[in-house]
DNA sequence: TACCCAGGTACAGGTAAAAAG
DNA sequence: TCTTTTTACCTGTACCTGGGT
């Protein structure tokens, strides 16, 4: 293991100083031309890389924004830190990904800022991890209060609204919707609105044929399976599409079809490599460009602009898809 | 943004040199009890983390281990970077991942040690970039012989001598093989033992029958149509389960039965939170949690113990997992 | 006086080793 | 010997000084 090459090294072999190296490779202009070159051309051989932590060390900044998951097992089948390591790239930034259990780094000054996503922390929780954290930051799941934090989120009403006028073409009327726990923030801000608007619109309150399926598929897999059985439904608004998936399993294991015989909507456009929804699934795109851009956007003007301290909430305009797992009438 | 409690200011509330402060919170034991609790008891109720920069930067070593995957989409549908997380994280390290574009962090002396998943440049590109590097690495698909790489890979040998067999127990005897790209080690490596083994066995080579899919389900589908509707083939051997995924999709669209009409094996055992191979596929199991160990019991004993730089490889015992995706004859 | 270019020095926040009480 | 402090150091960057034109 060959020493790493330093600063001193170069100034070494170029005859000049460290602080004349600093400057002609960080493009400061107090360097003639040919001293810039010849330093340029034996950093470059030497393959000398500044470390970066005698930089964050000085500049107290790394350009470094950390992203903090749940576990990297389950997080995503979306594309979603793909694109926000695309947007984040293009501004100067690099992404890197981090598991709960590596909470301690938030703490130690290595990033500038700090993404959190689909964290199934309770919303206290999470402002304890961000206050200790002193960073900026973007939750795009939430809508904390707390100064230093930006919200982008899905904006979830405007696609429930279209999924619920759904019912008034279908003759499926037995509704019910699957959630997510109490303290999640896309379950509660999708439900409330699709209780609005049946409310309003229909006189009729969801609340009692609403059920608690995790946002996940095996669950919602076995709750379906009873509630088919008991014949009590027909239409079921899944608030994401992993427990629309569950729905398609039980009615598949009853020799249901989707489509035909049940209703069923999803959430997310989540995709997967392999798999597949058959027939295709109707449910809201989240616009993950559009929204890592968002990200991306707020996140730096929150750390290259100390002046835009306020909290704020940004909503990514979605979109619903149309597939035909919803049976509708002419 | 209220600036960062540093070792300085636990020294000053404390009443003692920084140094002490060290010492007491890295329990170095020239210090005395009451002393260590005292400062403690302040760095606590003062949030106080010491900067990664600053201890990275006196100590040479970040207890950082970085994991690059070309895309972090395809890293995130396995359980992979959540097994060789928990495994580092017990032993005192973080895993953070990055992406192919943040390569500059490599050289900058922010890892203590470096895993490469599924990357799909070439030998000699991954190669320099090690090189440059200078890390102790672990690599998970390839034979590299460079000196300060562990190769930690699935035993692909048994598993496809095992699949091979299957061909003696069906009746589907026009077999093909689907592959990926020339500088794939997992594909070289399982192709070679294939191609050894119908040599040797039935005297059949194996070369005109074999396929490039580039180890995706879309290629693999297409491929499959056509090969489908010439009726040339009835067994897939698939070097992958993405293309045998494809197989499937080819075969549905046919209206052909899957272990019925024609074989299909792939390999690796891919699962998804959606999704599903229906029948469930044979295919080999890689043995995650054991893969996941020994990658970090080889990674952090380069690092912490420079007496073993020679390179080696080392192979996962993986194990066949039979599906009914296979036309047996009895 | 002004500018150009280079070098000296302090410093970021810790830790290891030597010195001292 | 036991504690604690002093000093040097890790590797860069920001700022200031100063000679030359």
């Amino acid at each position: 293991m060959s020493k790493t090459v330093n600063i001193t090294d170069i100034a070494r072999l170029a005859n000049v100083s460290v602080a004349t190296v600093s400057n002609a490779l960080k493009g400061k202009k107090n360097v003639s031309a040919a001293t810039r070159e010849r330093i340029i051309k034996i950093a470059a051989s030497n393959h000398y890389q500044p470390s970066m932590a005698a930089q964050g060390l000085r500049t107290q900044h790394t350009k470094l924004i950390g992203m903090l998951v749940h576990d990297f097992q389950n997080v995503f089948s979306s594309t979603i830190a793909e694109d926000i390591n695309r947007e984040l790239h293009q501004r100067g930034y690099s992404l890197v990904v981090i598991a709960n259990n590596s909470k301690r780094l938030l703490n130690a000054s290595l990033f500038d800022g700090l993404i959190v996503f689909n964290y199934p922390a309770s919303k206290q929780q999470l402002e304890t991890i961000i206050t200790a954290s002193k960073l900026p930051t973007v939750l795009m799941a939430s809508d904390s209060q707390l100064p230093n934090v930006v919200n982008v989120v899905t904006d979830n009403r405007s696609s429930v609204i279209q999924l619920s006028q759904l019912y008034e073409q279908t003759d499926h009327k037995k509704v019910c919707f699957f959630t997510n726990d109490a303290d999640s923030y896309n379950s509660n801000s999708r439900w409330q609105t699709y209780h609005d608007y049946f409310l309003n619109k229909h006189q009729y309150d969801i609340t009692s044929d609403t059920y608690n399926a995790h946002f996940r598929s095996e669950p919602a897999r076995e709750l379906a399976l009873k509630l088919l059985q008991a014949q009590k439904y027909n239409f079921f608004y899944c608030l994401n599409d992993m427990m629309a998936y569950g729905v398609y399993q039980a009615a598949e294991e009853l020799n249901l079809t989707i489509g035909q015989d049940i209703s069923v909507v999803g959430f997310d456009n989540t995709q997967s490599h392999l798999a597949i929804f058959q027939p295709k699934l109707t449910t809201a795109d989240p616009n993950m460009p559009l929204w890592s851009k968002m990200i991306s956007d707020q996140l730096i003007d929150r750390i290259e602009n100390q002046a835009l301290m306020s909290n704020r909430t940004e909503y990514v305009p979605n979109q619903v898809i149309s597939g035909s797992s919803v049976h509708l009438i002419d």
